[in-house]
DNA sequence: GTGGCGTCC
DNA sequence: CAGAGGGACGCCACT
């Protein structure tokens, strides 16, 4: 017993509590299940003879649910708890997680009214199923069609002569009922389910898919294309890699039920015989490149590269159905046409891994039978046309969403294309002395940890570092991982780095190690062997507020704040005769705070062209601007970041290393100086609430139903959302309107200048060096020029041979 | 695939 | 009373 009970308050000591109210612990913190399992596998399992664990039921998973980001996780967990705590724990989580999937199909069925949420996934039936197989699944489903049924009456209000097919005929809309009130006695247990309606609306799709395989008819669907309104299109092709790929073949749809593929490089064995590929892109190549003709895609910017790897000039892009449903709501669905498919029409679309498989055994699509090719191609551009009929109608009806399509998304894919396609030149020889100049160091490093802490490890395994620092040697736990092991983060070494050797040798390893890893062994390896450059992937669909992100490179993370990181950048070279211009916002976040709250005192250390952080410093600390100390212009810095982020006195304490006291007071200091600040604050937070979203200066939405949540820790995520992301999004509204115009120049008078790079706040050039002091003033114009907000925007222009000098 | 960590704005 | 800083991507270890 003693045994157990040591056990017990070994795991409340190493977690962040314990539910178990036994030997004088009070039941006080939140035990997950994964803790559950540990214990159990600690002490045996003796589940049903613990006091007070059988306590374990709906309520305590409700909060568990409710904390969880993943449900599956946590089912899985769930799963494999045992005994009668496990039994009481899956009945609650049953009940809880399908009212919880009711709860988000509502929230997702009145949109725009409500919003929706934070990276919400499509509700899956076929799992749900599985998960739920012994209840009954009907007010689930009636949501489902109830859904459909609705956004097709909305659409046909918008648009009469755009209204999708695709409705379902359905009962009325469900009743608004709030999600906590679905009780668990609404979901009564059956055991005969209902079929699957979503399965079967796609069956029953009015549908006509032809294949093309001669001349004739190929002649007749380019005479329908010509004459059509609007048509939609979609490339099948080899590969992902849009510099290194080749058509297999091309689908149409101008209406929808009926949409056309043309088979052009299925070559397995046996596959039939084909149109010549070159013939029949010069047949399309006038369509494609008519700007009058107005095209509908989904993720346009990679057929414009891939028709570019044949030489035609995509134009006349009008539509595109991945960033129609980014700017109605970014958050709903991903942008995926599957995802959207599920979202908006209640299809389950045929997916590319259902014809090409996945992992190893994915073969290309040009293996895959001309039959499920066509039914898969023309089934896209079907959908495609599909979502474009319900979701244009939608940003016709929110003006300024459309205006905000009109203007800048769309505008933008080309831009971003010709970006990708330029790519940045990349000096690989140095990098690769750099490699090597790094690898030694981390042996030196390697050596001298492995002695310090007087056993052999891998310093790459945060895992076997926690145990060497903190089993091994002792040294104090500063702070946990949310998963509740002792964190080996920065600042934790940090912090111990003043009282022990050994964590400074191991942030100096890491920090060579990040180098080495991600970017001077990695990036050698992404350049394209044709271009000798870098070409990354800017995605436009995802981050929530409206910014860019960049994969493969990433080329938005390259270092720069130390030295050493600083050496990488010397590696982003121009070519020959030409150099690299950096031009970046100065403090735009801040302006837009300073717009948006309408104060004036920041208005006017704006309008005066201050040191912002200098100014902040000087009201907060109520000294003369010159008199401002070093560390008083910290503190003020960490304060105005902390505004932008929506952070508490508590985290500015831990930020800066004082009291929490002063930290408080350094915050209540601020809004006494900056009351406009404090009202916009508070009037945001207020219009999340009452609308279920915020926006930027140019109307972009971000919807956060968790505003409302009950649950304090989602309800306070939304809440510092709410606050950041009108600042974040207006930045990258403004950038991207920049982008346009300063791209808009490069092209119409042919200047030796291109856009390469943007990193959120900074837009980078590659410029023929004797053409530099003209590019600066004509970019530093443009980007100036991307908005007229109460306060002026600064923009810091550089230039060098490589990006690190061109700061 | 997930968690921990680290890079950027 | 607990929690406590927004948005991304990528590497490594580990399962």
């Amino acid at each position: 017993m003693a045994q157990l009970v040591d056990a017990q308050i070994t795991l409340i000591n190493t977690m962040s509590g314990s539910i178990l109210d036994r030997a004088g612990v009070k039941a006080k913190f939140d035990v997950f299940p994964e803790q559950i399992i540990d214990y159990l596998a600690l002490v045996g399992d003796t589940s049903d003879n613990i006091p007070g664990i059988d306590k374990v039921g709906p309520k305590t998973a409700a909060k568990w649910l409710n904390a969880y980001h993943s449900l599956d996780g946590l089912l899985s967990h769930a799963a494999e708890v045992p005994g009668k705590v496990g039994e009481n724990l899956r009945a609650g989580l049953d009940t809880l997680a399908l009212s919880r999937q009711l709860a988000t199909i509502r929230t997702d069925l009145e949109l725009p009214l409500d919003g929706a949420g934070l990276k919400r996934r499509e509700p899956d039936v076929p799992r749900l199923r599985a998960i739920y197989g012994r209840l009954e699944l009907r007010s689930l489903l009636q949501q489902l069609e109830a859904n459909a049924a609705r956004d097709n009456a909305a659409a046909a209000m918008a648009s009469e002569s755009a209204a999708p097919s695709a409705a379902a005929p359905s009962a009325a809309a469900p009743s608004a009922v709030a999600p906590s009130d679905i009780a668990p006695s609404d979901i009564a247990p059956n055991a005969a389910l209902l079929s699957d309606p979503v399965a079967a609306r796609l069956a029953s799709l009015p549908r006509e898919y032809e294949t093309i395989s001669d001349y004739a008819q190929l002649a007749h669907w380019c005479e329908a294309l010509k004459r059509s309104a609007l048509f939609a299109f979609d490339t099948e092709t080899t590969s992902l890699d849009y510099l290194n790929t080749e058509i297999v073949g091309v689908s149409f749809c101008i209406e929808a039920g009926h949409a056309a593929y043309v088979p052009l490089a299925h070559d397995y064995a046996g596959a039939p015989s084909q149109l010549d590929r070159a013939r029949v892109l010069e047949a399309l190549r006038p369509l494609l490149e008519d700007p009058s003709l107005p095209k509908l895609g989904q993720h346009l910017k990679f057929d414009m590269h891939v028709l570019e790897n044949y030489g035609i000039a995509l134009r006349g892009q009008r539509f595109d159905t991945m960033l129609e449903s980014y700017v109605w709501n970014s958050t709903a669905t991903r942008h995926d046409m599957d995802s959207m498919a599920a979202h908006y029409l209640g299809l389950r679309t045929i997916h590319f891994e259902d014809v090409a498989g996945k992992g190893a055994k994915q073969i290309g699509f040009n293996q895959v039978s001309v039959e499920r090719a066509a039914e898969y191609s023309a089934e896209d551009a079907d959908v495609t046309m599909r979502l474009h009929q319900t979701l244009w109608p939608r940003l016709e009806a929110a003006p300024r969403l459309a205006q905000l399509y009109r203007d800048i998304e769309q505008p933008l894919v080309p831009v971003l294309q010709r970006m990708e396609r330029r790519g940045v030149l990349i000096d690989r020889a140095m990098l690769q002395t750099q490699s090597g100049e790094l690898l030694l160091r981390l042996r030196e490093l390697e050596a001298l940890t492995h002695r310090e802490a007087g056993a052999a490890f891998n310093l790459d395994s945060p895992k076997q570092l926690q145990q060497i620092l903190f089993e091994r040697l002792g040294l104090p736990v500063l702070r946990k991982t949310p998963s509740g092991t002792p964190s080996t983060g920065e600042d934790v070494l940090e912090e111990l780095a003043a009282n022990f050797p050994l964590p400074k040798l191991i942030l100096e390893y890491r920090g060579c190690a990040k180098l080495r890893s991600t970017y001077t062994e990695k990036l050698p390896e992404q350049i394209d062997p044709v271009t000798g450059r870098v070409h990354t992937s800017y995605h436009q669909a995802v981050a929530a507020t409206g910014r860019l992100s960049s994969t493969d490179p990433n080329l938005q993370n390259i270092p720069i704040r130390s030295a050493e990181g600083r050496r990488i950048r010397q590696a982003f070279i121009a070519e020959p005769g030409h150099s690299l211009l950096a031009a970046d916002y100065s403090q735009i976040e801040l302006r837009i705070m300073a717009h948006l709250s309408g104060d004036e005192g920041l208005l006017r250390a704006f309008a005066e062209d201050r040191d912002i952080h200098q100014a902040t410093a000087a009201e907060v600390f109520g000294v003369a601007l010159d008199q401002v100390s070093l560390e008083q212009r910290r503190s003020a810095k960490a304060i105005n970041f902390g505004l932008i982020y929506g952070m508490s006195a508590f985290g500015l304490a831990r930020q800066l290393g004082v009291a929490r006291g002063a930290a408080q007071s350094y915050v209540d200091l601020y809004f006494a100086r900056y009351p406009g600040v404090r009202r916009y604050m508070d009037a945001t937070r207020e219009q999340a609430r009452r609308e279920g979203y915020v926006e930027t200066v140019f109307g972009r939405r971000l919807y956060l139903p968790e505003i409302r949540s009950r649950n304090r820790a989602m309800q306070q995520y939304a809440e510092r959302s709410a606050i950041n992301a009108p600042m974040q999004g207006t930045a990258a509204d403004i950038i991207k309107r920049a982008m346009i115009t300063v791209d808009r120049w490069c092209q119409d008078e042919q200047v030796p200048a291109r856009l390469i790079m943007q990193v959120h706040d900074e837009l980078v050039l590659e410029v023929r060096t004797d053409f530099l002091a003209q590019a600066r003033i004509e970019v530093g114009a443009r980007m100036n020029g991307a908005a007229q907000l109460a306060v002026p925007l600064k923009v810091e222009i550089g230039s060098g041979p490589n990006w690190d000098q061109a700061h």
